[in-house]
DNA sequence: AAGGAAGCCAACCGCACTTGT
DNA sequence: TACAAGTGCGGTTGGCTTCCT
């Protein structure tokens, strides 16, 4: 179910390079019982320790993932349920590929689970994609590997055609965002090929195998050096109602900073689409998730909640 | 029935962050 | 301040299983 172990290669402890004999592979039902046993027993304390102390020949990084994925006692095996599977995906466009935010917010699945999940759904969404337009093979192939280098391909044309395109006319109408972008384009396409250089690495980098703007579904655009970064987030536009309020939130979020904030900028009284944070004291392009969150959480997953 | 392709998923890897000295 | 060790995270790998032809 994994790969072979190499007897070529010393495993390393951790990032301090450090070599030692330690067993690399899959972990034995013995191996298992003296985990479980001695994490009962004695509690999770340091991993070396608890590596060495349950006379296993494994490092403590081996120890603490096949603890936290596999043997956890409040861990929930088997398929995810449809409302499990809907909350991923829910959460997936909101957070992104933050797999332990995710897991966090779905008891007894680890992110390693929740992150296979989506791959392989992902994945079968791609290929149900290439299976109703007109691409072919190669560039489905080449767009998994190659996210912001497929601009031009015909998935990337389709994809900006089907969801780009209605997000980006709403942003390009934007006054506001016309204030700090004045070279943007009309052009969606033309716009993430010039991502990178008017908004900094982080915006236009788009990625196909997501469901918009780079890992975090966000987009970005700098003024000042970077000083000041706003953020816009067009997939808040296309959701339901359940997270509208999500939105909002995010508004009430801009007015409580804003009256805590002399900085705040007048234009945000423009900005009638997306979500923008202004202000130099604000943690730069990221989204205040807790808070976000806060508004998530309502979302309906009754049948698992409390059925670890 | 055979074998190749695709899917699944446990575990590894490397990096970043935190903490202690 | 610098360094080392420990920890957590996300990306990736690759063996096993299932599906398809």
């Amino acid at each position: 179910m994994m790969r072979k172990p190499d007897p070529s290669m010393k495993s390393r402890d951790n990032s301090n390079g450090a070599t030692n004999n330690h067993k690399k592979g899959l972990w034995s039902p013995e191996e298992d019982e003296k985990l479980v046993n001695y994490m009962l027993t004695n509690g999770q304390g340091c991993w070396s320790e608890v590596a060495r102390n349950a006379g296993l020949q494994r490092c403590g990084k081996s120890c603490r993932l096949r603890w936290i994925n596999y043997l956890r006692p409040d861990l929930k095996r088997g398929a995810f349920s449809p409302q499990e599977e809907e909350l991923i995906v829910h959460l997936h466009s909101i957070l992104g590929n933050r797999w332990s935010q995710i897991s966090a917010r779905l008891p007894g699945r680890t992110d390693n689970e929740i992150k296979n999940f989506l791959n392989s759904t992902i994945k079968k969404r791609m290929k149900h994609l290439s299976s109703t337009a007109s691409f072919n093979a190669s560039d489905l192939a080449a767009s998994e590997h190659n996210k912001d280098v497929m601009v031009g391909t015909g998935f990337m044309s389709m994809l900006v055609e089907r969801e780009i395109s209605p997000m980006y006319k709403d942003l390009s109408s934007n006054s506001f965002f016309q204030s700090m972008v004045p070279n943007h384009t009309e052009n969606p396409l033309l716009m993430l090929e010039h991502g990178r250089n008017e908004f900094g690495a982080a915006a236009g980098y788009f990625d196909p195998t997501g469901s918009g703007f780079s890992d975090d579904n966000e987009i970005f655009a700098s003024v000042d050096n970077g000083r000041k970064r706003e953020l816009y987030d067009p997939l808040l536009e296309n959701f339901g109602d359940d997270l509208k309020s999500t939105k909002n939130t995010i508004h009430r979020n801009i007015n409580v900073r804003n009256n805590n904030n002399n900085n705040m900028s007048e234009n945000m009284n423009n900005a009638d689409v997306g979500s923008f944070w202004i202000g130099e004291e604000l943690k730069v392009g990221e989204w205040d998730l807790e808070n976000l969150m806060n508004d998530v959480s309502p979302f309906p997953f009754p049948d698992f909640q409390s059925s670890i």
